[in-house]
DNA sequence: CGCGTTTGACCGGCGC
DNA sequence: GCGCCGGTCAAACGCG
């Protein structure tokens, strides 16, 4: 179980600071001296007008006083990351369902949250039950990428692993919509990783 | 047997 | 139009 994390400022091009919504996530790392850094993948503009789209970390948007940093990522970006945004995964996810958009109609994008996560292990338990759906190589890099998805009943969340290539002790983990259910396993390491959140990113 | 993982195939978006 | 790429599907498989 979790002996240390630390959180490490983690700079992004462009990157910004702000205060973030935390209470609702909890972070249980599997293994020691780890070191988790998370920003929102919102651009922060557009995309964090929508209230919906806030809370993949934190339920309530007003509990928090944690400044993190925030990666810009341009509404445009091509069918990666945000090549599913807007669509309803409580039914059908990925292509299929794309089918079904209308020409012309404006697609909503997901609110998308990224942890860097200095660990040994590329999964961290977050207290949510995910089944892997994919993984895929990634380009210019040597490790692939996984896809998983929240097992609960209905519930649209996704989120994918992933190692840095230029630095692997790095694991990049980004979530992609909102629980709408409680976290099924308990955990006992959020305050502390939400306190060194708050410590190291405050520099 | 139920649940989760693996992995090749498939699809849509995008750039040329 | 074509090829590349990221994301997803789903059958097969493994494990407890």
């Amino acid at each position: 179980m979790l002996n240390f994390v630390e959180v490490f400022p983690y700079n992004f091009s462009s990157s910004t600071s702000l205060t973030a919504a935390s209470s609702n996530l909890s972070l249980n790392l599997m293994k020691d001296n780890s070191k988790t850094t998370y920003s929102d993948y919102n651009n922060s503009h557009n995309q964090l007008e929508d209230d919906t789209e806030l809370d993949l970390i934190g339920k309530n948007p007003k509990c928090s006083s944690h400044e993190v940093v925030v990666d810009h990522v341009p509404p445009t970006t091509s069918s990666g990351i945000g090549n599913s945004e807007g669509n309803d995964f409580n039914s059908v996810s990925g292509s299929k369902l794309i089918n079904t958009i209308k020409k012309g109609e404006k697609k909503i994008k997901k609110a998308k949250c990224a942890f860097q996560t200095r660990s040994q292990v590329d999964i961290i338990d977050d207290g949510y039950r995910w089944r892997k759906y994919g993984q895929k190589a990634v380009k210019n890099s040597k490790f692939p990428r996984s896809y998983y998805r929240c097992t609960y009943q209905e519930c649209n969340v996704k989120k994918q692993v992933q190692r840095l290539s230029k630095d692997e002790g790095v694991v990049v983990t980004t979530y992609e919509g909102t629980h709408s259910h409680p976290i099924e396993k308990s955990t006992d390491n959020f305050e502390h990783i939400l306190t060194q959140m708050q410590i190291y990113s405050s520099c």
